[in-house]
DNA sequence: AATTCATACAACCGCGACTCG
DNA sequence: ACGAGTCGCGGTTGTATGAAT
């Protein structure tokens, strides 16, 4: 007898999460941690299942999310990454701690893939790329355990690294999200009560018509929407339940305003709680990070002699490590 | 203004890996 | 060693949104 599917119980809703039930799981994991998914729908009354939780908190209110808007040098590690590990979306975004796998698959598969064909059918290129393949790997035939195991090599050296010399790259590590731990922790505990913010203030700036219809577009605007929303623009539209849902946040986060500018507030009243969230199981800033200024070296410097791309654990791996 | 089409992205699904009794 | 339960990953789908007609 086969496992039954975890989401074909009756009652278990799907489709696009309502603020409401962001918040509920924001606040059973502020309380509890990620983790035990499983106990999550029924410990706290979520018509979810359990899937749908650890997605949800993982591409969507896991603290640290940069959301939209990759940068250049975000797409060329994505590019070189895809290239050096296949489709391996969470080794891939496991070097780019702010981006969630799901996020960088989506952008490979909406904007890298087409820019990358382009670039192919540009250059007219010789190349034997098929319409799915574009990645030069594809090109020599590798087995799926040699990758893993190169990246389980590489993570390794990185950790190895990271062990014997914290200083130095707390130090090169001056233009990443974090320079120590504990601030690392900060900054998750900021970004997600920044997350729940926007969200707040999507929300009460897009009150929900209909459950059905809206929720998503409003979940999204949420998020999406959070720089651009002034402080006093159209909250009032919110009415009642924008109230209560400001109450629950404070008391939930511990300070007043919704103002995403505030995060450096939220910052101080979280931290203190920071290590609730601390074995989240994906890697979170600072705290499984190859040291950045090198990885961006090597990818800069790779960039520049693709040729000379080999798979990271070959002898020109030695000196980026 | 209405309709169609393309795009972006959140969420779902199935499967393999892992853990534990 | 084995099986059940759980988790995590990657592929795919569904739908909201914006652009084009």
């Amino acid at each position: 007898m086969g496992r039954p599917p975890c989401c074909d119980k009756e009652g278990v809703k799907k489709g696009p999460w309502t603020p409401e039930e962001d918040i509920i799981l924001v606040t059973y994991i502020q309380e509890h941690g990620p983790g035990n998914w499983r106990a999550v729908p029924t410990k706290t009354g979520l018509s979810r299942c359990s899937k749908s939780c650890r997605l949800r908190w993982t591409n969507y209110l896991r603290p640290g999310i940069k959301r939209g808007n990759f940068t250049e040098e975000e797409e060329k590690m994505i590019i070189h990454l895809q290239d050096l590990l296949g489709n391996r979306w969470a080794a891939i975004a496991s070097y780019l701690p702010q981006r969630t796998d799901n996020d960088i698959k989506n952008y490979w598969n909406t904007h890298l893939k087409k820019k990358l064909k382009k670039l192919q059918t540009g250059n007219n290129s010789e190349s034997n790329f098929g319409d799915d393949e574009f990645s030069p790997t594809e090109r020599i035939p590798r087995g799926q355990w040699e990758r893993r195991l190169q990246t389980d090599i590489q993570m390794a050296k990185k950790a190895l690294t990271e062990a014997l010399s914290p200083q130095k790259i707390a130090s090169t590590n001056s233009n990443s999200v974090s320079s120590t731990k504990e601030s690392a922790q900060s900054f998750c505990y900021a970004s997600s009560a920044d997350n729940i913010a926007r969200l707040l203030k999507g929300w009460m700036k897009n009150p929900i018509k209909s459950s059905k219809s809206s929720t998503s577009a409003v979940t999204q605007n949420s998020f999406n929407n959070f720089v651009s929303v002034g402080n006093n623009d159209t909250a009032s539209s919110s009415g009642t339940k924008g109230e209560v849902l400001s109450e629950t946040f404070e008391s939930l986060f511990g300070f007043e305003s919704l103002d995403s500018s505030n995060s450096e507030f939220s910052h101080r009243s979280l931290s203190t709680d920071a290590t609730v969230l601390q074995d989240e199981s994906k890697p979170e800033v600072g705290s499984e990070i190859m040291p950045f200024s090198l990885l961006e070296k090597w990818l800069l410097d790779e960039a520049s002699c693709p040729e000379k791309v080999v798979l990271g654990c070959g002898d020109d791996d030695a000196q980026v490590f």
